[in-house]
DNA sequence: TTGAAAGCGATACCAC
DNA sequence: GTGGTATCGCTTTCAA
């Protein structure tokens, strides 16, 4: 058995209270030099570690994150996940991870479970979540940060990315390269982050005097192969885009298999851009051009605030928004007339 | 402020026990249908749920599981992080993730928190821990799996694939395609897994009669820069290898640049295979053979076993050995003679 | 300068 | 069939 606060005060002769004091260094506590040298002794040789579950118990406070993703697997996510621990650990919280595999039952299950465990806040990183989720914790009073995701409902409160700009600075870079057959395979549309990706495509053909098309916006899904599919339907058009603006790195890739298996070479047929630049970009053939997203930031920013939040620092601002760059790597070109 | 079993109690007009009782479903435990009654109603008018730290505490058993890994954005750990995930989820227990950076430093101060945050149980996913987290973690007596490691300092209490297996199948595959200048980038050799694919390599040649050469074996690293400048240092060599059997996946990643910076053509001049099938592996190109490692398995079934083991069940197995299986892809050819 | 005791929210043993 | 009460390990107010 692990030795206790009171084992501690029984060998040093002194009361728990006493021991209690000396550890946590209370300000306004005077003691003897000989007192708290007995102590600190018999913690060393009892080979004393407080126990947290009592403390969290008695302070009403568990030092503890929980933090719920859609998939880990996603490569959007490690870096975030591995902010937001950094942030967390400096400190002094730990990160609870749950996974729901995008199924809002197990959101909500997590969402509970974690509420009893008494977690000290929440990092919600998942697009899809409905508003309930939002609701529940803005009900419970429950502190947390939306990451990579906005909701009306709440006035700040989160981590996102400028989509509107980081989508125009993407579609800018097509154009500037020549391009006006420019098509955008959109993620979902019930979603922050896929709705301010169209909006910002819209607005750059629009600044640009592109007319919009509407058979080169077609919608997809965040997925490889939504890009797969949705590209198949825009190279099938009798007039075919000559570049596309993919919902994200994922889609990205699926569009490049699409083309490859066309036959058509990237990029001197077919530009395409992605967005996030996560880890997979740089490695495929061709590297990707891409907006880079800072993600480990994004998780870094968030669990930051939301400690912040938790212990009840004025924060100026509750609502951050990062900054998308381009990375122009090889999946762009010149545009160029094409053959037929 | 959330309900507590006492306000239950109060306003079902019962003891606090009693509660306690129905909730946990006590077997020993007769009670009128009418009183079970009301306390279920005020249960649901309070929105009642316990509070998992008093619990806790009191059932010295947090049902958490701790988990220990270098590095979430190596793609290695998402898959097993999620099988293990799984495991614990349908068990009842939550994961607390730690992310070491290979610091030990860090991997010691997140033992000692974990520890006094009261996990039940620990997931070692860090193949350069040092033996003195596992020495840790025996005396004190705190139930532990280790996950793609093995240690000689315990009976079992792992789950690890047979690399000396999974290393002959790479190797064969390349033999079977006509290669007799088959060289290796070792990982780490003090690390087990290093060790045991050099083994495996080793031990394939011989059973092959291909003489062993050692300029052939360059120890690396587990990372793609390692991998890059072992394979220019190869490729420099006055006879060099016509494939190159890589400790994993990032290490083959590095050969793939390295030859190609020096014009050489993946597998025309040079046959590379991989190690672990992470999910980069068949997005590069050309898409890498590997031996497929089940990653998520492992995370799963080393979590299986922790809570069985932490649950006092009996296991017939405390160490379990899962296999590789060759993927063969595009990085592999028959052996030709070179120009030179 | 230090001690005593209440209380955080549950569970479980022992009564009756 | 249900209640009383001690207890898990710690913090904190009030006393002395």
């Amino acid at each position: 058995m692990a030795a206790t606060i009171k084992d501690v005060a029984e060998r040093a002769g002194v009361n728990p209270s006493t021991v209690s004091r000396v550890i946590n260094e209370d300000p306004k506590l005077s003691i003897r030099d000989e007192t708290r040298k007995r102590i600190l002794d018999a913690i060393r040789e009892l080979d004393y570690h407080p126990n947290a579950v009592a403390r969290s118990l008695r302070l009403r406070s568990t030092r503890t994150l929980g933090m719920i993703i859609p998939d880990i697997t996603n490569p959007f996510f490690p870096e975030v996940i591995k902010g937001a621990e950094s942030a967390a650990a400096e400190r002094g919280f730990s990160l609870m991870l749950c996974n729901t595999d995008e199924d809002p039952e197990k959101e909500k299950a997590y969402l509970d479970l974690l509420a009893e465990k008494k977690v000290d806040g929440f990092l919600m990183a998942t697009a899809f979540s409905h508003d309930s989720t939002v609701k529940f914790l803005k009900e419970k009073g429950y502190p947390f940060i939306l990451v990579n995701r906005s909701s009306r409902d709440v006035s700040g409160r989160c981590v996102v990315v400028d989509d509107v700009d980081g989508a125009g600075v993407a579609v800018d870079h097509l154009a500037e390269l020549g391009h006006t057959r420019i098509a955008h395979v959109a993620g979902v549309l019930f979603t922050e982050t896929g709705l301010s990706r169209l909006e910002g495509y819209r607005l750059t053909l629009n600044k640009r005097r592109i007319p919009f098309e509407p058979d080169y916006m077609v919608e997809g899904g965040f997925r490889e192969k939504d890009g797969y599919r949705a590209t198949r339907r825009l190279l099938g058009l009798p007039v075919p885009p000559t570049a596309i603006f993919a919902a994200n790195d994922l889609v990205a890739l699926g569009a490049l298999t699409a083309a490859s298996e066309l036959g058509l070479r990237v990029p001197g047929d077919l530009s395409i851009v992605g967005y996030n630049d996560v880890p997979l970009a740089e490695k495929v053939t061709p590297a990707l051009t891409t907006i880079h997203v800072p993600l480990y930031d994004m998780g870094y920013l968030a669990a930051e605030l939301l400690t912040k939040l938790i212990q009840g620092e004025e924060v100026a601002e509750d609502r951050v928004v990062l900054k998308g760059e381009l990375v122009v790597r090889q999946s762009t070109g010149p545009a160029r007339e094409r053959a037929g």
